[in-house]
DNA sequence: ATTTATATATATCGGTTTGATATATATAAA
DNA sequence: TTTATATATATCAAACCGATATATATAAAT
């Protein structure tokens, strides 16, 4: 999924600035399974409209920067639309933390134990997000893949707290000072 | 998780082409939570070698082109060490199909199960496949990396199967020709 | 009152990575 | 004998990320 793909489709359903589509990119409904950067935003937007597929309109608000509103155009429209039928691309994985987990054997128990639970921690975090915005206006669509998303993290948190002795141990047990004289 | 970290990660436990690192990364154990092009593996192995954290030899072998064979360095060898114990970044999923499942609403049914069970299947040839490589002798806390991605992904097929006419039902319904006179 | 932190907003730039392509050898299949 | 597949190295343009710069306004803290 390329940003002028992603672009378009936030672009589709409401007007936006170049801020917005990151917001909703990174924190917003399309965050479990979107990431751009404004690197990629702005210079995508900027080539969308020098190719006639959005416009652009300023408008300064009290309170905040003046805004660049980008709008989608008809053209635009059926690029993307048009794309809907293209065969769909494999989903993208990578995990530094699967990465890390595959020499455990070379690390300390407490250190490993600490990197788990800062993983569930976050795992957490990111499922009591999604949950909020479950609660927000949303169509039957992003309601389904929202609670994709959720049900994912579930699994995957469960995972974690169920398996993760398992992996310690496989660490290196740290002697543990005994009390006894 | 930068393509240096992952080439050393390899490396750290046996030499390896480059080659052999990109199939390892897209077809081997890694491949569930890794990917890597030759557009950056060879620059990388070339750097990392300049620098002094590997080392290569030529090696010409029957029924194959030569092989540059790449060995890890001790000064390697403590880098990656060290890298172990640095915070882990946050796991990178995208998902063009969640992308694709937002829009159902403007989709034929038709088209929409035709993606699904694409999906599906792929998946299903993903777990055969981690299901194979698992046969293959392997430390323990690469079991249970495989065990995990494994589960993952049988989770991700049972809730398709399980919620995929939640989905049709929001698709446009084509006209069923009525066989009736 | 004043400093600091945070949120909003646009934009660029260096470096990394991808995806495609070029080149070459050998084997297996059609 | 042609074609396809696997092995193997390597480069390049385009895409993309992460960091940084710039600016305004509000909220929080001291």
């Amino acid at each position: 999924m390329n940003i002028q793909t992603l672009c378009l489709s936030i672009l589709y359903e409401r007007d936006a600035t170049g801020y917005e589509i990151r917001q909703l990119s990174t924190k917003g409904e399309y965050s479990y399974f979107v990431e751009a950067s404004f690197g990629s935003i702005y210079p995508a937007l900027k080539k969308l409209e020098k190719e006639g597929f959005v416009t652009s309109r300023y408008e300064t608000a009290k309170g905040s920067p003046t805004k660049k509103i980008f709008s989608i155009t008809d053209k635009g429209r059926s690029k993307f639309y048009n794309s809907l039928f293209d065969e769909i691309g494999e989903d993208i994985f990578r995990s530094e933390f699967l990465l890390f987990a595959r020499f455990v054997s070379l690390l300390p128990a407490s250190l490993v134990k600490q990197r788990i639970n800062e993983k569930i921690e976050r795992l957490k975090k990111k499922r009591e997000h999604l949950l909020s915005i479950l609660n927000s206006k949303l169509s039957k669509a992003d309601i389904w893949v929202l609670n994709f998303g959720i049900e994912m993290i579930e699994v995957e948190i469960n995972y974690l707290k169920t398996h993760m002795q398992q992996l310690l141990d496989i660490a290196i047990k740290e002697n543990i000072a005994t009390k006894a004289t």
